[in-house]
DNA sequence: ACAATGTATGTACGTTCGTTCATTTTGTGA
DNA sequence: TCACAAAATGAACGAACGTACATACATTGT
C-alpha cells in the first residue's frame, strides 16, 4: 500500500510521513513474519508487536483493529504477487511461448514462491468461506490470468495447428498445475525442487503444444 | 485349557459406550462444521458447542482437550480420504489406465470433493508449519499417492512405448494438477464444474498417453 | 522559540478463551 | 432393587485476547 499524499505526483514526505509509512510498512511484515511462524490462530496482537519491536498500540494507531491490519496483508501480497506475473505476462515483445514460460518460472520463482508467503496464502484462503472480506485478495490467479493463459494457449494451438487442442481446457491445466505446485512446495518445502517442478510444468506444455516446447 | 476370549476380539458395546461413540462422532462432525462455518479462529469451545448441541463440559471429557479434538478432526478427514482413493486404485483388476481414471475420478467426486471438507484440509494446512504435529494428516497426497500415481504412469509408457515420456514427471504433474483442482473449487465452488475438471484432467491424461485416453 | 499537531507508548479494561471440577443423571452388575 | 461407576452437565476460574485511552514524545508551521 503507498503512502497517500495530498498529490498524488509529488512525495513530498516530511520526516514524520516518512516515518510513520515506514512504521506502517514493519507492522506488515511483522504481521507476515508472526502469521508465518504462529499460524492465523496465533497471530496475536502481542505476538505482531513482539515481532515488530514496535508498541502495544501502534497496530490501532495504524489498522484501527487488527482485522485491518490482517487485511492489508492479504492486500499486499495480492499486489506484489500481481505485479510479478503482470510483469512476465505482458511483455509483447515475447512471442507466446515463451511467455507461457516466463510465467511458470516467475510463478516458481524464490521471488514470489517463498514459505512465508505461500504460508500466508494458506492462512487466508482457508478462511474465505468464513470470511468473505479475504476473497477480494486471496484470489491471485484471478479471472485476468486465467485469461492470459487461455490467450496465450490459443495462440499457440493456431500457431502450430494442433489437432483436438482446447485452450480452455490446456488453460485450466495450466493453471490447477501451478496452484498444485505452490501446494507441494508448502507442504514438502525441503524436498521441494524449483528445477523438477518448473521440467514438470514444461513437460506438460510439450504434451499440449510439442512444436513449441 | 481355557481360550482366553472374552477380551478384545468382539465389541460387545454396551447402550453406554455406543452413546459415548456416538456422542463423539457427533463432536468430530460439530467440529468439522464450526470450522467450516467460523474458520479456523472461529472454531472455539462455545461455537462447537453450539453446533453439537451438546454441553460444554463434553469436548474435554472425550478429547482432554480441544487441540486434541482439532487433531482428530484432522485424522478422520485424513482417513476418510485414504480409504477413498486406495479403494479406487488398488483395483488391480482393471487397467492402468482405467486406475488412473478412477482416481481422477473419487478425487472430483462429490464424496470426497465436498466444500465442507476442502476448507478444512486448508485450515490444517495453513498451520502446518507452525504446527508441525499437523503434517501426519493434512498430507493426504501423501508417498504412498504419489508413488502409485509413478507406477500407473510407467506401465502406460511401457504399455505405449511412448518416446521421450517419463513416468516422474508425468506422476508429479497428476498430483499437482489434482492438488490444484481442489484449489479451485475451493475457491470457486458456486462456478465449479467437476465435468470441466475431470475433462482437464483427461485432456492432460491423453496429452500423456495418446493411445490410452 | 513555542504553541499546535501528529505520532508513539504502555497501562488498564471488559470480553472471551480453554479448562477445571463439583454436581447431577444415567446405565450396569450383583 | 440397589449400590456403584461411568457419563454428562454447566457454573466458575485464571489466562489471554483486542481495544481504548491518558500520557509522553517528536515534528511542524508561525
Amino acid at each position: 500500500m503507498q503512502v497517500a499524499n495530498d498529490e498524488q505526483s509529488e512525495k513530498v514526505q516530511n520526516a514524520r510521513e516518512t516515518g510513520k509509512s515506514k512504521n506502517r510498512r514493519h507492522l506488515l511484515d511483522s504481521a507476515a513474519n508472526a502469521i508465518f511462524k504462529f499460524g492465523f490462530r496465533g497471530a496475536t496482537i502481542a505476538a505482531i508487536q513482539q515481532e515488530s519491536g514496535l508498541s502495544r498500540g501502534m497496530i490501532n494507531l495504524h489498522f484501527e483493529t487488527k482485522e485491518n491490519l490482517l487485511l492489508a496483508v492479504a492486500e499486499d501480497l495480492s499486489q506484489h504477487y500481481h505485479t510479478r506475473w503482470t510483469r512476465a505476462a505482458n511483455d509483447k515483445s515475447l512471442p507466446a511461448a515463451e511467455r507461457l514460460r516466463a510465467i511458470i518460472q516467475v510463478d516458481l520463482s524464490p521471488e514470489v514462491l517463498t514459505a512465508r508467503d505461500v504460508a500466508i496464502w494458506f492462512a487466508f484462503r482457508s478462511e474465505v468461506t468464513s470470511n468473505p472480506e479475504y476473497r477480494q485478495f486471496i484470489d491471485s490467479r484471478d479471472a485476468g490470468f486465467r485469461e492470459t493463459i487461455i490467450d496465450i494457449c490459443q495462440t499457440l494451438i493456431d500457431e502450430g495447428a494442433y489437432e483436438n487442442a482446447n485452450a480452455v481446457l490446456a488453460a485450466n491445466s495450466f493453471v490447477a498445475l501451478l496452484e498444485g505446485m505452490w501446494t507441494d512446495f508448502h507442504l514438502h518445502s525441503a524436498e521441494f525442487d524449483r528445477q523438477k517442478a518448473e521440467s514438470a510444468c514444461i513437460y506438460v506444455a510439450r504434451s499440449f503444444f510439442p512444436d513449441h516446447f
